[in-house]
DNA sequence: CGTTTTAACTAGCACGTTCTAGTTACTGAG
DNA sequence: CTCAGTAACTAGAACGTGCTAGTTAAAACG
C-alpha cells in the first residue's frame, strides 16, 4: 500500500524495480519481451508490494468487452446453481463474470442498468420480469440472454428447459403406474408456467384422461392451501403434480396433516428437482431441470453474441429428465 | 450504439449536441454550470443515444474508492438475506456494491482477489474459511469485515450474532418448560460453532444440568444421522437443540420415522430461524439471528473503515432473540 | 467608455492499464 | 570494420470520466 492509503499501481512496481511501466505490464501478462532474470525480479517486487492489476483500468483500455453481466436473485437456490455454472463456463474462457443482485432494495431495472454501466458485453438475466418492450430496448444495445422464461421480445434470446416435454414425462410416468386421476397445480404467471400447463393438457389428452387443473403459486404456502382445497373435495385424485418442488412440499404437508399417506394413498410429483425434492423426508419424484446445462448454454450464447461470431437466435430448449424417488407408486385400490 | 458496436460515450453525446465533453459531464452529474436550455438539449440527446455513464471510468478517475466488495456463497439463503441488507444500507449512502460469488469453480481466494482487482475500498466476507494468516494479509491492504464467524486475525473486524447468549436463551426456555435432559448437536468447525457450544455448556452448568453433546454437521443429512444415533440410545433426551435449523429438520425426520412425536415426546429447537424453521411442517422454535442488523452493521463498518472516519475495532456482537413456535412443549412424563 | 462581475462554456490533464512505435545494446555475418 | 538482425527495454498515446484552470461574451457599474 502506498503512503496515501491508495492501492499499489504498476508505476509503483516499475519505480521500485527501476524499470518502465511497460516492462512491468509485459512481465505480469507473461508475454514475450523481457529477460528471465528481469522477469524474476519484477515478479518478486510486485509480490512484495502486493500489486494486484486494476481490472477497471484493464477493461477501460481494452477495446472489446470481456465481461458477462448476470442479473440474479440471491434468494433463489435455482439462481445460485446457475451462477455457479456460469462461472464454470466463463472464467476458463477468460471472461469476467459481473454479478448484480436483484433484491427488494435493488430491482431488475437497477441491476441491468448497473451491468450496462459496467460495460458488460452481454447480459444474462435469470429473472426477467420486466416488460418485453423494456427488455427489447436493452437488447438493442447489448445482447440479452434470458434464462428459464420464454420471453418473446425483439432481439432477446432465451434458454429454458423443455417444460412442455417435462410434463409429458411426468404424466406418462404416472399413467404407466396406473393412475387415471392426475391433478396438476398450475401457476400461469411463473417462469415456465404456460409451457408446463400446455404440456400437461397435451399429455393428458393423449392418454385419454380428463385434465384436472388447480391454480396455485410457486411457494410452499400456496401449495399448502392447494392441498387443503383438494382435501375439501368429495374424492381425492390418485396423483398430484406440484407446480414445483416447493409447491409439492406444501401439498404433502396438508395431506400428511389429514392423515393421508404418500405415496400409499396419493402419489406426489414435483418439478425442478431441487434440494427440497431430495430431502430425506420428501423424496419426491421430480422433473429434473439440467441447471448446469442451462448455465453453460446461456454462457456460451452470451460469449458468442459478444464476440459476434454468431448471429441472434431465438430460443434454446434444454431437455428434462425424470428423477424417480419414493413419492410415486401405483394408485390405491 | 456507435457504428463499430461499442458503447455510447460522453464524447459521442458532446459531438451530437455540439458542445464540449466537459459540459456533458456537468449536465449528467447535475452540477451548476450550464444554462437550463442547454441542459435540456443535452439530456434529450443523451437519452436518444442511450448514453449510460461508464462506471469503470468514473471509478478510475475518482481518488477515493466508492465501492464495497462482498464475497458470498450463492447457495446459502442466509447469505442472500445478508446481501439484500448490504444493498439496502450501501446504495442509499452512494456506495456501489460489488459482488463476487464463492462457488465450486471460483473459491474464496479467487473471489477476494477479484474484489481487490476491482479496487473495492473494503471487503465484506460472508464466508471466511481462509486461514487467519491469509485474511490478515488481505486486511493489511484493504479493510476486511467478516460476518458470522469470530475470526481472530490481525486487522480483521468481525460482525456476528451473540451465539453464546443465544444458546443460553434456548437452554433457559427449555429448562423453564421443565426439561432436564437437553441434548445439543454441535458442529465445532462451522461458523459460530465454538461459541454455541460454550454458551450451551455454561447455561447447562448454571441450571445445574449435565451437558449432553453430540458432534454433527450443519446439513439436514448430518442431522438425520444424529437423530438415528439418538434413537439408538437406551433413553431419549426430552429435548434436542439442533446446531441450526437444517440440522434440527434432519433430527425431526429421523424421530418422525421412528414414530416419535414432536413436541409431545421430544421438544426440538433450531438455530438461525431461517425459512425452514417457519415452514408449515416444521414450526421450530428457533434462536433468531437478526440478519438485517448483521448486514447493516457490516456495511456501516465497511464504510467507516473505507472513509477512515473510524479506526479498527475487533468485534461487533448482535443480540439474538428466541422465536417460539410449536416444536417445544413441557417434557413427557 | 472602461472596468469589473458573472454566467456559460472549453482545453487539457490525470486515473492505471495496454499497445504501437520506437531506441538501445549486443551478436554474428560479410 | 560495417551492416543487418535480434533481444531487451522505453516513451507516449489512447480508453472514458471528473475536475482545475482557464476563455469567452454579455451584463452591471462607475
Amino acid at each position: 500500500m502506498t503512503k496515501d492509503g491508495l492501492s499499489v499501481t504498476m508505476a509503483d512496481v516499475a519505480k521500485a524495480a527501476g524499470v518502465s511501466r511497460a516492462l512491468v505490464s509485459i512481465v505480469v501478462r507473461g508475454v514475450p519481451g523481457a529477460s528471465e532474470e528481469t522477469r524474476e525480479r519484477v515478479r518478486r517486487i510486485a509480490a512484495e508490494l502486493g500489486y494486484v492489476p486494476d481490472q477497471r483500468a484493464q477493461a477501460l483500455r481494452a477495446q472489446a468487452p470481456r465481461a458477462i453481466g448476470v442479473a440474479f436473485q440471491a434468494v433463489q437456490p435455482f439462481h445460485a446453481a446457475l451462477v455457479d455454472g456460469i462461472y464454470q463456463t466463463c472464467e476458463p474462457l477468460g471472461y469476467q463474470v459481473v454479478l448484480s443482485a436483484i433484491t427488494s432494495a435493488h430491482g431488475e431495472a437497477a441491476a441491468i442498468s448497473s451491468l450496462q454501466s459496467n460495460r458488460c458485453g452481454a447480459i444474462i438475466d435469470l429473472s426477467a420480469r420486466l416488460a418485453p418492450k423494456t427488455l427489447a430496448q436493452v437488447a438493442s444495445r447489448i445482447p440479452v440472454i434470458v434464462v428459464a422464461r420464454a420471453v418473446r421480445a425483439e432481439g432477446v434470446e432465451y434458454v429454458c428447459s423443455d417444460d412442455e416435454r417435462g410434463l409429458k414425462q411426468a404424466v406418462e410416468h404416472l399413467s404407466g403406474l396406473g393412475h387415471r386421476a392426475i391433478c396438476f397445480c398450475s401457476s400461469a404467471d411463473s417462469g415456465g408456467g404456460p409451457e408446463r400447463l400446455r404440456g400437461y393438457r397435451t399429455a393428458m389428452k393423449a392418454a385419454g384422461m380428463a385434465a384436472d387443473v388447480v391454480e396455485t403459486g410457486s411457494t410452499e404456502e400456496s401449495g399448502y392451501e392447494t392441498g387443503l382445497s383438494l382435501l375439501a373435495r368429495e374424492s381425492l385424485p390418485t396423483a398430484v403434480i406440484g407446480f414445483n418442488d416447493n409447491c409439492a412440499a406444501g401439498v404433502q404437508t396438508a395431506l400428511k396433516e389429514a392423515g393421508i399417506k404418500v405415496p400409499d394413498e396419493v402419489s406426489l410429483l414435483g418439478i425442478d428437482d431441487t434440494g427440497i425434492a431430495a430431502a430425506p423426508y420428501h423424496q419426491f419424484t421430480s422433473v429434473r431441470q439440467d441447471v448446469a446445462w442451462l448455465g453453460k448454454t446461456a454462457s456460451l450464447r452470451a460469449i458468442a453474441r459478444l464476440e459476434g461470431t454468431d448471429g441472434h437466435r431465438r430460443a434454446h430448449i434444454i431437455p428434462t429428465t425424470l428423477t424417480i424417488r419414493s413419492s410415486t407408486a401405483p394408485p390405491r385400490r
